[in-house]
DNA sequence: AGAAAAAATGAAAGTTTATTTCATAATTGT
DNA sequence: ACAATTATGAAATAAACTTTCATTTTTTCT
């Protein structure tokens, strides 16, 4: 954990002279890293001593080592910042903003994941008979992206953006079946029961989607993904990357479970697309 | 600027004793950091004297100090390295790395984009008489979630995936309409003849693209995105988010530049999606 | 409340670590 | 090959950090 939060967690359980040296250390970490323990010492108005053993509190080594720790939250401290977007932002501005928002948000998606999830959500999907992809609005994009992935891996794989293909192909499903939901929000009602036709059809569910959502309830396995409060206007914008870096990840699986033969075949349908393409060299 | 990159950089301006202490802190800087001055010249047998001239010619005021620096290069120093998927990757390994190497290339992508031809499309986008957005394979993608993103606009906006009616559609255009053409290679054939058809009929074309590539050469703008080297296994991964991203941010401008009222009437589309969701509190 | 115990604190001594000085060695240019 | 410059390390010095221990403050117990 980065040491200036510890710091500020620990605030009351230190002692008053220790209370002392965090405040100079908290006010102005920036100064902190360039003193020596003695101009701290007297920053705070207590004795060496006291610094180092904070220092040690702290679980570092001694003062040095402290400092090596805090000059290191300092660099890494909040690195991508969920800013938002301003009225009067220049291009600039917003470009800046927009992108790193994106990268707090997948910095978070990527915590919030659950990897024996998505190891399952392999597993299955690299024995299903048939994969069919459903989205609406926003996550159709992610669909269609998971579609254009598995194709390429010559499995029977569909996806659709309607409503109406969507829930017959729910109804025609079966035992082998795998059936992957794309909703942020998981309470669009046509898509969850579109997940509650597939379960009882016996397809396995697998939802892309918020925990504890009423479409999370339908699925056989809950990929979520946490994202901070939206910096969009009125339009998703970062929990969409996430969803479709998650498709990567699976995709990723997909391969690798495959083995090589297998990966082998992926880069001649890559090559068999040159033809159609301006040549590098020309 | 990084003090790691810095060593490595003037890795040839050093002299021989000084090179012996780069060449150890490159080799291992997170041993470093917790070693004495004694320790460091042991270990690149040379004394500790020149170990101090090294780090004051690197700008520093004494080892501490530049201990401190490569604490703090460490911390933030290639925050994402763009890490392949091996073979025997566990998913929490490979999930990891899809992660970083996807937020390495929008780090990247960020800092590849001109944000004046930025603020261009955006002046375009939002004087257009009527918007297209084409793309093949994983750039329709993209198209398909400009579209979505742009249809809440209530502008008059169509995509296409289909060379067909792509090459129908350029060939309607007009003055006043704006191409917007995603490639991530800009060497596929089709989509450059459709970028110079619809150039021919004077729509405005801004392609989303490879610099300098046979598409960039028929668009009126381009938005060009770096990226590194694919880690992917045969499919565009990573390339296709800093374009969602550059998207994103086109979204923004428009509606930024649109002004307060426009934004209002965002939200009214966003909240006319309520009643097909199931309610937050039940 | 008051005494004893425990904990916290700082002065001073001790230790480690870094820096400076200066003499010597290596390199460079002529 | 020689002088000038630069680079290097041993030793001395200085600075910084840590430990010890006595004193003060706080807490606990009766």
């Amino acid at each position: 954990m980065n040491i200036l939060e510890k710091i500020a967690n620990e605030l009351d359980t230190f002692s008053k002279s220790e209370r002392k040296v965090a405040d100079v250390i908290l006010s102005s970490p920036g100064t902190v890293i360039h003193a020596s323990i003695a101009a701290l010492a007297k920053q705070a108005n207590i004795s060496e001593p006291t610094v180092n053993r904070f220092c040690r509190r702290l679980d570092t080594k001694g003062y040095p080592d402290f400092k090596l720790h805090l000059a290191q939250s300092l660099a890494n401290g909040t690195p991508y910042v969920n800013r938002h977007v301003d009225e009067n932002d220049s291009a600039d501005e917003y470009t800046t903003k927009i992108f790193e928002s994106t990268m707090a948000n997948l910095e978070l998606a990527r915590r919030s994941l659950d990897t024996s999830s998505i190891n399952r959500s392999v597993d299955i999907l690299t024995q299903a008979n048939k994969i069919s992809f459903f989205g609406l609005g926003a996550s159709a994009v992610v669909a269609h992206d998971a579609l254009n992935k598995f194709f390429r891996f010559n499995v029977p794989v569909v996806y659709f953006d309607d409503i109406l293909m969507q829930r017959m192909s729910a109804i025609n499903s079966r035992q082998g079946d795998v059936v992957v939901v794309i909703s942020h929000t998981g309470r669009t009602k046509s898509l969850v029961e579109v997940a509650s036709l597939a379960k009882e059809n016996d397809a396995t569910v697998i939802g892309i989607t918020a925990a504890g959502s009423p479409l999370a309830k339908e699925c056989n396995i809950v990929l979520s993904i946490d994202d901070a409060e939206d910096t969009d206007l009125y339009m998703p914008m970062a929990s969409r990357i996430a969803q479709l870096t998650l498709i990567d990840i699976l995709a990723t699986g997909f391969t690798l479970r495959r083995g090589t033969k297998f990966r082998d075949n992926l880069k001649k349908v890559k090559d068999s697309l040159r033809s159609s393409r301006f040549d590098r060299k020309e």
